[in-house]
DNA sequence: CCCTTCGTACTAAAAAATTAGTATGGAGAC
DNA sequence: GTCTCCATACTAATTTTTTAGTACGAAGGG
């Protein structure tokens, strides 16, 4: 039984980029650095990082006093994921309009495609 | 009161991709179109349209019988916004890792980037 | 006229996502 | 020991999203 390919959630998403940013990490430090930005629930915090172990996003193992979290599948994968979803959704699947997009909002320049490139070209 | 910029959801995205496609439509026009992808009630789409409606994505005027509904947004301003809010839940508005995303998964070759490009010099 | 078809308004229920409260227990402070 | 802090499990309220049902009116066919 292949676990259903979902995606997470934008609140989901929040705290796995959390606990990508700090390793393995409790409830509370997640919890911390969460609160700088917004106001939110110890309580909270712990429920959805209880969905995302659920989901298989995270793993917890007993620590020396609270459940240490950790992320059982590496960001890149999950945001390969996240931007395959997203272009299948409002793409149609194919990433040029996507490109196209990006450009025309000015979001990219012409020297970052260049960039690119010559990245590609080293990295093969 | 100036409307909170929301992005449609992914159902309301369906609708409006069909509604940009067919021009101004009626809902049982939408509904037959949707319908030969899934299964969905009447009902369904017209409260879908009417919340778009309410959202300001859609207008509508009253046609020979049925409402005619027509979008009230452009479909690229609408995907860009989209975009955007993308780029900015999932890249922290940063449009560089999407690209560089694109590439790795794929899903743009050396050659798209240059193309683009070619349309870039063009179009200035 | 009466029936069927198409349409609308109103209502609502199921599902998912978001946020949080309550009860309870361990462990150190004093 | 008792109090307080931190943690967990369990439960639940709220909001949003998704899907659809019900009641009822207008219009044409026969």
């Amino acid at each position: 039984m292949k676990t259903k390919n979902t995606t997470p959630t934008t609140q989901e998403l929040e705290i796995m980029k959390v606990v990508w940013a700090l390793g393995p990490a409790t409830v509370r430090d997640v919890y911390e650095a969460l609160r700088r930005r917004r106001k939110v629930a110890y309580t909270t915090v712990m429920t959805m990082m209880n969905i995302l172990e659920q989901k298989g996003y995270l793993k917890k193992k007993p620590g020396e006093r609270a459940y240490v979290y950790h992320a059982a599948k590496p960001r890149k994968q999950v945001i390969r994921n996240m931007v395959e979803d997203f272009l299948g959704r409002v793409f149609d699947g194919s990433a040029r309009p996507l490109l196209v997009h990006l450009v025309e909002g000015r979001r990219l320049s012409a020297d970052d495609l260049r960039d690119i490139e010559r990245m590609m070209e080293e990295g093969e």
